[in-house]
DNA sequence: TATTGTTATACTCTATAACTATA
DNA sequence: TATAGTTATAGAGTATAACAATA
């Protein structure tokens, strides 16, 4: 239940936090591969819908700027830029500053598919909602921010 | 149209719930990335990781049992433990009670390699701790079981 | 010269289908 | 017939290296 009865003053190199970042570590991966099977658009993989979150988010950004935050190299992000533009979800333009860059953003194909998967996702959602209790949901929203935050560390 | 019928419990279907649970699959697939890349062992993938850590929680499982664990399919799972085999950190052995099946165990190998890992690990959450303050490794510690148990339902 | 993006190529991981052997 | 595991093959996704265009 908690670690704090044996570890009152928690430095984050200890056994504690080791263990931790082991479940994390196991249940992150895991998760990653039930998440690759049970994906809201089967046309899009996963990095692919990551990208166009982070258009949804940022706007726009160019290539260069899109592999950092996904953490891909450059060529791989030219690939699935040039998939996304083949399926109408993202527009590419000349840089206005510099003629070697381009400017990645989403189209309103892609706004409207993402409204359609946020309602699979719910459906997804309630699916899992049956084996875990109200405590452990909290848990879970209480920690989403601060994975996010550890991704982007 | 009605999703009612997928959401028996209203109180997991709210939109609060769909947007941690976007949070979640966002930040969990690129943590995932990230943790191919942070990889302890340069030498083993993900998945073989993962593997070990089942085997060294359960001491031993067959090919089958593992690939339900690990969310694979059995040809990955063979594929899997022959390249454990070959590097000497698993052993196989014929099923005491049906000769179709066969029993893996992690070898001393492993262990060692496993507690060799662990230190590993240890500065890796060390560099990261730089940008988490107590309370966020509190929650992280906190739905570090859930995400177990998610990747298992 | 350094940087952005691309092309060409190869690798890793996983899946499906067909097969062998036990049950 | 059904099940556990394997073999053979194909596909998705990513990486590295070499290259082009621009700064």
């Amino acid at each position: 239940m908690s670690y704090a009865k044996y570890m009152p003053d928690l430095s984050h190199g200890d056994p504690a936090d080791a263990a931790a970042v082991n479940a994390l570590r196991s249940a992150v991966m895991r998760l990653g591969r039930r998440l690759k099977h049970q994906r809201v658009d089967e046309s899009l993989s996963p990095t692919e819908m990551s990208v166009l979150g982070t258009l949804a988010r940022c706007g726009s950004a160019t290539p260069g700027e899109l592999a950092r935050k996904e953490h891909v190299q450059p060529p791989s992000m030219t690939r699935i830029v040039a998939l996304l533009e083949a399926k109408g979800l993202v527009r590419l333009e000349p840089h206005p500053d510099d003629r070697r860059q381009k400017v990645v953003s989403q189209t309103e194909t892609a706004e409207a598919m993402l409204e359609e998967s946020r309602r699979k996702r719910n459906a997804w959602l309630a699916s899992l909602a049956e084996g875990l209790d109200e405590d452990e949901w909290a848990k879970l929203r209480a920690a989403a921010p601060v994975l996010e935050k550890l991704a982007h560390l």
